[in-house]
RNA sequence: GCCCCCAUCGUCUAGAGGCCUAGGACACCUCCCUUUCACGGAGGAGACCGGGAUUCGAAUUCCCGUGGGGGUACCA
């Protein structure tokens, strides 16, 4: 179990708006951080500058945040070990690049593209893998001087020693390589730049990062990482290797699956502490087995162990559910706020605050997502409403309906439309006086020529909200 | 191709040799509540990928298949 000095690290590449994957990879560095005490660090890996954008990491940070994620260390907040950019660390990889070649763990090589392209066409031919073979690893100083002179610029690479690497993950298990089967690999470009593998190592070195945590698709990373550490002479991390996020195809989840960045999500109203919810029980599982958590609880319940190893899938069925808990049990004020910003077609300043707290209460056990409020409270607004001609035949024609609707009206005349109870009882009243007919014979017919709905909030809420004019307007023009 | 990871209801998962006639949640179906849609409540259906081996006993351990995923870059 640890306990002592767990530092743990997101390092998104800025090259698109975080992704719901890379989310959950850094909740779960951060439950981890929260629950052992440690600290949470954000890196942003821009060290290809051709995707990188500043846009990107805006977006890192700004949905970060939303689901509550803070970091103790990041480009923002500074901390002991800034930068917290790749790209603003070029001295510390010329520095342990230099380190490599001075121990004789790395070497420059002079190879051309075509060269190593040329290589791999001869191994293909020969029907064996493609290994570099090393062949710049002893070169003569003539040879040297001549590539200078041609001026070719080199790259660094790192020579991998041939041998069973197993290193123990602790969610994965041991897991075992041959690095014999990997060849020397580079790491600095010869653009002067370090690759991702060398970068990584570097930075998490020098951030003092005790423990690895992110998906599985960086397993085959690992033991060449490891290896740099090995010739470094440092303490290795500790490593954990989460299951991919899925698509519901068991494919990678693409933007053809719908959203995938997290602030995609939110736009569309998925509260970001469901979403985080979601993301949470996307690979662990609480030992209570119960699933509405907060992240404070989740991190007091967090261990590795619990973590499961295989891939998960995203589903969409869930994650609405739980939006609609989340929804049901916000505090009605902070709910109606948050519906704000899709409610912008209507003119909200004909209602008072606690009407329009009473209107968005009265649906909200149908909300999915915030952006549905729109539709779900259409007829509260504006004088009139639409009917569709199917909703007419079926509800509004029949002489019945039409009897109803005029008895209503003159009914409603005496409602006290402040009073959502009296209401009620009024209507019982109304009923009562319309036997033998039936509710499922009063009710549609009053609900459709007030919402052109055939379904919606409690009527009382609606006759309330509406008041006497638009009540006797809308019935009217039904009669 | 080669290397690595994974394999329990449709989905997320519980399960660390007997507690499993395999548990929960979402989704689905039925019923109840009800002025509608929902919400809520009560039930139901639904899974250990296949084959060997170990063992008195295997969802759980080990092999071999099969399937899915990832990697195989001067991308991260």
């Amino acid at each position: 179990m640890p306990t002592q000095n767990i530092r743990v690290r997101i390092a998104p590449s800025p090259s698109g708006n975080l992704h719901v994957g890379t989310a959950r990879t850094a909740l779960f560095n951060w439950l981890y951080a929260k629950k052992y005490n440690g600290k949470f660090i954000l890196r942003i890996e821009d060290t290809d500058a051709e995707r990188s954008e500043e846009k990107y990491v805006q977006n890192i940070f700004d949905s970060l945040k939303a689901i509550g994620l803070n970091w103790d260390e990041g480009p923002d907040v500074g901390g002991e070990y800034a930068p917290y950019k790749q790209s603003e660390r070029q001295e510390f990889y010329d520095k342990y690049s230099a380190k490599l070649l001075e121990s004789g763990h790395a070497y420059y090589c002079w190879c051309t593209q075509e060269e190593l392209e040329a290589e791999k066409e001869l191994a293909k031919q020969e029907k064996r893998d493609f290994i570099y073979s090393g062949k710049c690893k002893n070169l003569s100083a003539d040879q040297i001087e001549k590539y200078k002179t041609e001026g070719r610029k080199p790259v660094v690479r790192f020579s991998i020693p041939p041998k069973k690497l197993k290193f123990n993950d602790l969610i994965k298990g041991e897991i075992e390589f041959d690095t014999a089967l990997t060849g020397d690999i580079v790491i600095m470009k010869s653009n002067g730049t370090p690759t991702y593998n060398f970068a990584v190592v570097i930075d998490d070195l020098e951030m003092k990062i005790s423990h690895i945590i992110r998906g599985e698709d960086h397993i085959s990373n690992t033991p060449k990482q490891i290896l740099i550490y090995e010739a470094l002479g440092v303490e290795v991390p500790q490593f954990a290797h989460l299951g991919m996020i899925l698509a519901p195809d068991r494919s990678k989840l693409s933007k053809r699956h719908g959203a995938t960045a997290v602030s995609e999500f939110i736009n569309q109203g998925y509260l970001p502490e469901a979403f985080v919810n979601f993301l949470a029980f996307l690979g662990w599982s609480s030992p209570d087995g119960e699933e509405i958590k907060s992240p404070e609880e989740i991190a007091n319940l967090f261990s590795l162990d619990r973590v499961s190893s295989n891939p998960a899938i995203f589903e969409f069925d869930k994650l609405n559910w739980m939006n609609g808990v989340y929804i049901r049990n916000l505090p009605i004020r902070d709910l109606a706020q948050r519906c704000g910003k899709y409610l912008g077609k209507y003119d909200l300043s004909c209602y008072s605050e606690s009407q329009l707290d009473l209107i968005i209460d009265s649906v909200r056990k149908n909300l999915v997502k915030l952006d549905e409020i729109s539709d779900l409270v259409s007829y509260f607004f504006g004088e009139d409403v639409n009917i569709d001609n199917e909703l007419k035949q079926n509800v509004l024609i029949s002489d019945e309906s039409k009897k109803v609707l005029a008895d209503f009206l003159e009914f409603a005349e005496n409602f006290d439309y402040n009073n959502i109870e009296k209401i009620h009882e009024q209507f019982d009243k109304f009923r009562e006086r319309m036997k033998p007919l039936k509710p499922k014979q009063i009710m549609p017919p009053i609900r459709a020529a007030l919402t052109g709905l055939n379904h919606g909030a409690d009527l009382a809420v609606i006759i309330s909200v509406l008041g006497k004019d638009r009540v006797t307007k809308r019935i009217k023009a039904n009669l």
